[in-house]
DNA sequence: ATGATAATGTAATTCAAAATCATTTGACCT
DNA sequence: AGGTCAAATGATTTTGAATTACATTATCAT
């Protein structure tokens, strides 16, 4: 089992949720796909193997997962909001094709040294950050 | 005058458009302010003036002095648009306080160094970045 | 099985942003 | 200066993503 599915339960279990089939359905669904996944990308892959599921269900449930950090919100370029996989994963930051929409990752340790030299100049405490560079990936060009 | 004034006055003409007076009073508006405004703080310190404006017409108007390269849009973390002065204004990046809001630029040549780096490491063709750093800014500590 | 409580689906609502359209205004011409 | 015609404007409606309200259904501890 994954172990993002144990994560879940917890998370349920210390909120006084319920563990349903929906929840599990959409967990499952959305850590099948390794990308950075819309709701109506994801609603349509859950609704093929459950035609009941309703697009309200998907958004709450995509907000329980972040909430216990098994999936994290970003918006790009364009404005809605995709999901991706947050448990386990390190900081990373991205690079979108403005052509075609794919996203890549990238890590990198120097950005995150300076970025935290900055905030220190500036006495800022820093929760969160993103880098996204927008651009033409290698396979538009 | 404002050179932002001549540039406008010459993308007005250059696409057969009107320099109205709403337009001019927007462009100073918006010069006026040394921040990242949205367009209901926009609206509100124009009506001051001129009662008689509309909301239309300012999205309207911001768009055209972001086409013509005095203004630039942003999103910050909540998601709703904002405009920066982008004439004459070397590329910079954010420090967003999430508890009051408030937005403060810094540059660094570094950053923009790597970015170039990591973008060539991937044959991925840049064409603008941003980065943004969350959290609490001095004051709010 | 029962009852308390949460989850769900449908539909309505919110909010920023964009579009529509009737009317007004500005730029250009002579 | 006045006429012409396209563009600008304001009021209103529409859009689209996201959230919420509410009636109904499902879950789970007992």
């Amino acid at each position: 089992m994954y172990r993002e599915k144990q994560i879940f339960k917890d998370y349920i279990l210390n909120n006084e949720l319920k563990y349903t089939g929906q929840r599990d359905q959409i967990l499952d669904s959305f850590l099948s796909i390794e990308k950075h996944i819309t709701i109506e990308e994801l609603y349509n892959l859950i609704k093929k193997k459950n035609p009941e599921i309703s697009y309200a269900t998907v958004y709450r449930t995509m907000k329980l997962l972040s909430e216990c950090g098994i999936a994290k919100e970003s918006k790009f370029h364009g404005g809605i909001t995709r999901y991706e996989h947050a448990y386990d994963h390190g900081h990373h930051d991205h690079l979108v094709c403005i052509k075609c929409g794919s996203i890549k990752e990238f890590e990198n340790d120097q950005i995150e040294v300076i970025q935290r030299k900055i905030a220190e100049e500036n006495n800022f405490k820093v929760e969160d950050h993103k880098l996204e560079i927008y651009g033409i990936c290698s396979r538009c060009q």
